[in-house]
RNA sequence: GGCCCGAUGGCGGAGUGGUUACGCAGAGGACUGCAAAUCCUUGCACGCCGGUUCGAUUCCGGCUCGGGCCUCCA
C-alpha cells in the first residue's frame, strides 16, 4: 500500500487509484524558455521516482504519467523577441535541453508529454463551456474565470476570500468583475503568437492549458497531480476550479502532492527572478556525473526543503562511490537482503532518505543482486560500477567542449594509464618506493587515483 | 498584514513517548613498502520556556529563529 501526504486534505492518506489498471499521473512541466536550474530538477526526479514506484506497484503498462510541456508565454514570447526569433524556436530549443538535462539526471521521459499549443482546441472548448455554465465571462477582449462562482475555491491552498483580496499586491484590472478572477484568454496583439477563437485571436491563460490537457489525456479525474510548493496557489487552485466547474462538479485530482524547495547556501529559495541558481548543465560541465545530482537529490524528503551546496554533490558523490564499490568483483557477501524493504520506505510518502540508509545496508551485506534492484527504485546504481569509476565524466561529457579533452591534465586514456601502472610495477618490484610514489603522484594530479589490491593494481577517476 | 511549513550530532538526514537510524567527514586499530580501498572499534543530538506523563527529542501551548505562498516561479 503507497501512502502519499495530500496537500488538500493535510496529511498522509492511503493511496488508491480510481482504476488499478490505469493509474493516472501529471505534474506541471517546464515553460520552456531557458535552462533548467537544480531547482527545477527536483519535481522532475521526485516524481519520476513516484512514477517508477506506481510501476512497481501497478504494473509498467498500468501508469499513465503525463508531463506537459508550456510552450505558450509571455516569457516565450519576451525570449524570441528578444533573439528576433520565432517562438518555436525558443521553445524547441530549451525543450530538448531540458529533456538531455533531465535524462542526465536518470529520469526517464514520461509516457506523455503534451504541449501546450498543441492543445489550445481542447482549452477553447473548454472556456467555451465554462462560459456556457456561468462560471467566465468575456470582457474587455478577454476571457475571465469567475471565482465567486465556485464554491469550493480556495480549498486546496487553504485561503478565503477576504485574506486573498486583502494581501492582494497586485493592482486588479478594471474589467475583472471580481478580484479574484482570472484570465482564461487574452488577446494577441498584431504580430504575437495567437489562435482565433470565439472571442477574437488570442492565447490561453496560464491555468487553463494544464486543466486542459489533463482532460484531453487523461480524463477528468486523474489519480495524481504533481508539481512544486509554489504552484498550490494560484496555479493549481485555479486549474482545480476550471476544472471542477467544467467537469460538473468532478474532482481534478485524488491526490495532490508538492515537493518542496531547493534553497541555495543561506536558505533562501533558488529562483529564476532571485537569479540565485545554478543550472544542471553548469554542474554537468563542472563534471558532476548526473546520477551524484540525482543523488543529492533524493537525500532529503521530498517535501522538505533542501539547501544546495558544494558539500551536499561532495557528499552524494562520495556515497555513490561506496555503493557502487560494493558492486565491483571481487563481492564479500556477508548476508541477504531485501530491496522490498527499500520499496516499503518509498510506499510511506516517498521516503527517499529512509530508503536509501536501507539501500546502504544492503551494498553493506554485500548483497548486489538486491542493491541493484533497490537501486533500480530509485534510479541510482543501473551503470557498470567499472564505468563508473574509470568512465569519463557525466553522461553529458559530449556536450563538453572537446578542446577541453586536449588541456594538460584532463583526460588520459585507460591505456596510458596502464603503461604508467605498469612502470610503477616494475618500479615497486625493484624496491624503488620513490619512482612508484612519483608515478602514482603524477597520476593523482591528473584525476587518477591507484589502489593495489590482491590482484593487481587498479586505477579510478577521483 | 493573512495563510502555511520547518528547527535533530562537525555536515546531510530519517525516525520514535522509555533501547538503534543511516550516509558523509573525524578518531583509533587491522591490512599496506607507504598510501588508497576494505574491515573492526569509536566520539558527538534532538532550538528555548512551560504543560501533560512514571517517563518527552517524540504529545499540547507559548516563544525565538529560519523558510514558503499571497505576483511569473519547481
Amino acid at each position: 500500500m503507497i501512502r502519499l501526504y495530500d496537500t488538500q486534505a493535510r496529511e498522509k492518506r492511503d493511496f488508491e487509484p480510481g482504476d488499478p489498471e490505469r493509474v493516472t499521473l501529471y505534474v506541471c512541466g517546464p515553460t520552456v524558455y531557458n535552462r533548467a536550474h537544480i531547482g527545477n530538477a527536483r519535481p522532475a526526479v521526485v516524481f519520476d521516482v513516484l512514477a517508477g514506484l506506481l510501476r512497481h506497484t501497478y504494473g509498467a503498462d498500468k501508469v499513465i504519467y503525463a508531463r506537459n510541456v508550456t510552450d505558450v508565454d509571455d516569457k516565450i514570447i519576451e525570449a524570441a523577441r528578444a533573439e528576433g526569433v520565432d517562438p518555436v524556436v525558443v521553445t524547441r530549443r530549451y525543450e530538448d535541453f531540458y529533456l538531455a538535462d533531465m535524462g542526465a539526471l536518470g529520469v526517464r521521459p514520461p509516457d506523455l508529454a503534451p504541449k501546450a499549443t498543441e492543445t489550445v482546441d481542447e482549452m477553447v472548448a473548454m472556456i467555451a463551456r465554462l462560459i456556457e455554465t456561468g462560471n467566465a465571462y468575456e470582457a474587455d477582449g478577454h476571457v475571465l474565470f469567475n471565482v465567486p462562482s465556485d464554491a469550493g475555491y480556495g480549498e486546496l491552498g487553504r485561503r478565503d476570500r477576504e485574506a486573498m483580496i486583502a494581501g492582494a499586491r497586485v493592482e486588479v484590472a478594471s474589467y475583472k468583475k471580481d478580484p479574484a478572477d482570472f484570465v482564461l484568454w487574452k488577446p494577441s496583439a498584431e504580430g504575437v503568437i495567437g489562435w482565433d477563437s470565439p472571442w477574437g485571436r488570442g492565447r490561453p491563460g496560464w491555468h487553463i492549458e494544464c486543466s486542459a490537457m489533463i482532460e484531453r489525456h487523461l480524463g477528468t479525474t486523474i489519480d495524481i497531480h504533481g508539481g512544486g510548493l509554489d504552484l498550490i496557489f494560484p496555479h493549481h487552485e485555479n486549474e482545480l476550479a476550471q476544472s471542477r466547474c467544467a467537469h460538473d462538479g468532478a474532482p481534478l485530482a485524488r491526490y495532490w502532492v508538492h515537493n518542496g524547495f531547493l534553497a541555495m547556501a543561506g536558505g533562501e529559495k533558488m529562483s529564476k527572478s532571485l537569479g540565485n541558481f545554478v543550472t544542471v548543465g553548469e554542474l554537468l560541465d563542472e563534471g558532476h556525473r548526473g546520477e551524484t545530482l540525482r543523488l543529492a537529490l533524493l537525500s532529503a524528503h521530498y517535501r522538505k526543503p533542501l539547501e544546495w551546496s558544494p558539500q551536499l554533490v561532495a557528499q552524494s558523490k562520495a556515497t555513490l562511490d561506496r555503493l557502487y564499490r560494493s558492486l565491483l568483483p571481487p563481492v564479500a557477501t556477508r548476508g541477504e537482503g531485501d530491496s522490498a524493504e527499500v520499496a516499503a520506505a518509498l510506499a510511506d510518502d516517498l521516503n527517499t532518505p529512509l530508503a536509501l540508509s536501507r539501500l546502504a545496508e544492503l551494498a553493506r551485506l554485500g548483497d548486489v543482486e538486491a542493491t541493484k534492484q533497490a537501486g533500480a527504485l530509485l534510479g541510482l546504481l543501473q551503470q557498470d560500477p567499472v564505468e563508473w569509476f574509470q568512465g569519463s565524466a557525466s553522461p553529458a561529457s559530449d556536450r563538453v567542449d572537446p578542446r577541453l579533452r586536449e588541456e594538460p591534465g584532463g583526460f588520459l586514456d585507460a591505456a596510458e594509464i596502464q603503461i604508467r601502472i605498469d612502470r610503477r610495477a616494475d618500479a615497486k618490484k625493484a624496491r624503488d618506493f620513490a619512482e612508484a610514489d612519483r608515478i602514482r603522484a603524477d597520476l593523482a594530479s591528473q584525476g587518477i587515483l591507484l589502489e593495489d589490491g590482491a590482484q593487481g593494481t587498479t586505477w579510478r577517476r577521483a
